[in-house]
DNA sequence: CGCATAAGATTATGCGCGTAACTATTACGC
DNA sequence: GCGTAATAGTTACGCGCATAATCTTATGCG
């Protein structure tokens, strides 16, 4: 392979990631949130309550991230989280109201985000994008290759 | 626009930030570098030396990010940092032999890394795919819109 | 000139994320 | 049943990145 095409490639990945993330934090800081955080509003609201270990494997991140996630979301009095009454290793996470609320808020910024970030592109690209997306986190994702 | 696509989109960007820079730093680690240490030395190794805040520009990441980067990299001896004769308040940060040598290990990696990347996509897409990368990053760039 | 403003860099602080090491529970094979 | 392995979670530590505040040097304008 071309190494410039490569360094295109990995450069414009990379630039997108900290752009992409610097531009939802600064629209989610009016609503107390970091980047990240909305990530585990969104999913307990879709599937409701999980056990972190679900969340974790649902957010693509690590385990000790989801420690330190939900304990800050906890404090901010978005979630909550109780012992599993059938498995006493686990710790279910469920939203509160307020964090219900955060959720719907969350939605409609997250359509104004991906609106810019659309913006220009043809409309046949846009049928694709998700797909491409989620074909390159997969092919890149050690769990399931390696 | 349809919130299941945007939180798609926006999820899909997420998901591929955190796996793919996961993969870099797998990668990069035999050479005893973190993830975004790479860039620098790429950019460095391309373009010549540089003062902080052309690096902050080249990279997208804001100067005390620079700071603590450079900092890493010269303490492994990679880079050297000396101050600007021309300009008292700059300090420019050129490669070390080691960083140059550092800068051709990164480039095969990242073809690697690449070509993991792009598996099952489409050719007709791979011809595309930089391009719209850099477009939704310029789109969701504060400083040029805003 | 001199002074206000801008530009380069650093320090402090905080968050998300990762890996490694550890504890506590559950499940499985014998 | 019991001991071993797997699983859920946490703690400790480090890095990249951001913002806010500060210090220093350059530069513009009167």
């Amino acid at each position: 392979m071309d190494p410039e095409y490569a360094e295109a490639l990995n450069q414009g990945i990379r630039l997108l990631s900290l752009r992409h993330r610097t531009r939802a934090a600064q629209l989610l800081a009016p609503l107390g949130l970091h980047a990240g955080q909305e990530a585990v509003l969104l999913e307990l609201d879709r599937t409701g309550p999980l056990i972190q270990a679900q969340l974790s494997e649902a957010l693509g991140c690590e385990p000790p991230s989801v420690t330190l996630m939900t304990r800050k979301l906890e404090a901010s009095g978005h979630i909550r989280r109780t012992p599993d009454p059938a498995d006493k290793r686990a710790t279910v996470v469920a939203l509160t109201d307020s964090g219900k609320a955060l959720a719907d808020q969350i939605r409609k910024l997250w359509v104004t985000l991906a609106e810019e970030t659309i913006r220009d592109l043809p409309a046949a690209m846009l049928k694709q994008l998700p797909g491409i997306l989620h074909t390159m986190s997969t092919n890149v994702d050690g769990k399931s290759s390696a």
